[in-house]
DNA sequence: CTTTACTCTGTACTTTGGTACGGAGTTATA
DNA sequence: TATAACTCCGTACCAAAGTACAGAGTAAAG
C-alpha cells in the first residue's frame, strides 16, 4: 500500500537532493534547525518540506550569514500569523543589516573597478 | 629626541586604535596580513599604515569574506603597479562574487519585506 | 626603587560548521 | 540467502579566526 499523498525519503536521499552529507543532515536536526522527523521504522523519514528548509538554510548562508541567522528566518518564515508579528522586530533587524551590507558592497565594488581598469 | 615624521605605537596602542585585541594583531602577523614590524627595542613598533590595514581587513570581514579574500585584496591594494594586472583576474573573480552577492541580498530583501508588511 | 602595566614567546583552548570513523543493525538486490 | 548499501549512535577530528594563559622580561609612574 503505497502512501502517494507525501514522497518521504530516507536521510541518503535527502542529503543527495539537498546536496549535502549526511552527516550535515543529522547535524542541522542536533542544532534544531530542522524538525525530529518521523521514525516509525527506526530510519529518518524526510519530505519535501524538509528538503526545502534545507536549501532554504544554505542560502543564507551563501549570503554570509550564519546558522543562527537561518533559524532566526525560519522561525518568522514558518509561524504562524499570530506569532509572525512578535518577530517582526528580527526581521527589521535583518533588513536593515542587509541593506548595510548591500552599500558596503556596492562602494566595494566602485573601489575595485578602478583596478580593473 | 622625537621622532617627527611617524608616529609610531606600541602592540596595545595599535590593538586598541584598531578595536581589536594584542593577540589579534599577533596573530595577522603570523598569517602575513601585516608587515613584520620594527623591533629595535625589543617590543614591535607600529605605523598609521599598520592601523589602516587592520581596518581595511576589518572592513573586508564584515562584508562576509574571509581572511585569505582579505589577503588577496591587500595584495592587490599594496604592490607594484606591474604586479598589479598580474593580479587583475583575483580582482574580477571579487567583482563578479560581489555582485553575485548584491543580487541575492535584494532578492532576499524583497522576501523579507512581505513579512515586514 | 618598587610596583604596576605593559610586552615577549609558545602553547592550549574556544566557537562555528561541519566531516570522518567505528561498530553496530537493517534493507534491498542478485 | 548472501552481500552490498544503506542507516543508527556516539565520539573524534578538522579548518578558520581568534582568545586565553603561563612564565618570563621591560618600561614607566609614583
Amino acid at each position: 500500500m503505497e502512501q502517494e499523498l507525501q514522497e518521504l525519503m530516507t536521510i541518503g536521499g535527502l542529503a543527495k537532493e539537498a546536496g549535502v552529507g549526511v552527516e550535515t543532515v543529522r547535524f542541522y536536526q542536533r542544532k534544531g534547525l530542522l524538525r525530529i522527523p518521523d521514525r516509525t521504522s527506526g530510519f529518518r523519514k524526510y519530505s519535501e518540506l524538509d528538503l526545502r528548509q534545507i536549501r532554504f538554510i544554505k542560502r543564507i548562508q551563501e549570503l554570509g550569514f550564519t546558522l543562527k541567522d537561518a533559524e532566526s528566518l525560519l522561525e518568522i518564515t514558518f509561524c504562524s500569523p499570530k506569532t509572525r508579528s512578535l518577530l517582526e522586530n528580527v526581521c527589521n533587524e535583518k533588513i536593515v543589516e542587509i541593506e548595510k551590507k548591500i552599500a558596503d558592497l556596492n562602494g566595494m565594488l566602485v573601489e575595485l573597478r578602478q583596478f580593473h581598469q
